[in-house]
DNA sequence: TAACCATATTCCTGTTGCGGTATATGAAAA
DNA sequence: TTTTCATATACCGCAACAGGAATATGGTTA
């Protein structure tokens, strides 16, 4: 039942943050660490566990990973995603994340890190 | 977080399964091993599970425990639920679930089973 | 080529959770 | 009171998973 994987997908702080995040759009795993503020192998892994189980795509830009949420959903993440974003709207800390996002590009660019090409507003 | 929460009650099967025929009005044990046809140590200790986590309340009536979702469900709650019960319709399993449940009354009337006053159809 | 960068993977450890067997509880019936 | 019934809990072994440290990979730059 994907149902099911869904909900194992989303039972994860971390991963609910990432996918939280995505549904902003695309970012890469430089990005995530620097919104979500946890170390690269965590992001990393985490991220794995969502591709393997079809909750986001990925797709290679020179060094950078930039990862996505596969773009024709289906029928029953489509549903949960527009769940999760109508209760994130009360989350502070997913609202945070999502302020974080917002201001990333400058921060980013500013900065000595990835630089690297993907959108940040997706 | 409490959509963490929630996210850990229906990543497993039978929960889901749970926590879906209780849309349909309040249930007992007995009833859930009938509609599941799983044991009933199974189906307990996944009451219990979701008890303690709030997705569930029970009342016990005489020998028998009636389980229902909470009364007052609360935001995160409420919008998982439609989204569960809006899924659930492209879902056999569940849907099949459903089904055992309506023809749940006569059924147990007619056998040696519990018998016991829970309204069948809420 | 070598060095470097962003990211992924491996190995480890502790924790959680699932399922089953056996047993305990608590209310009702005999 | 003892039995019976519906349900809950304790204990056990097993598999999945989270987090961290160290290392591997696969592209890019020098």
């Amino acid at each position: 039942m994907q149902l099911i994987r869904i909900h194992e997908c989303l039972c994860d702080r971390t991963r609910l943050r990432i996918i939280h995040l995505l549904t902003a759009g695309p970012l890469c795993v430089c990005h995530f660490q620097a919104v979500l503020r946890e170390p690269q192998v965590k992001v990393s892994k985490h991220l794995a566990y969502l591709r393997t189980r079809g909750l986001v795509v990925a797709e290679r830009r020179g060094n950078w990973m930039v990862y996505s949420l596969p773009p024709r959903p289906g029928r029953e993440l489509s549903a949960h995603l527009a769940c999760l974003q109508d209760c994130a709207r009360e989350e502070p800390a997913l609202r945070r994340d999502l302020e974080r996002r917002r201001r990333l590009a400058p921060e980013v660019a500013g900065a000595d890190h990835c630089g690297c090409g993907a959108p940040a507003r997706g």
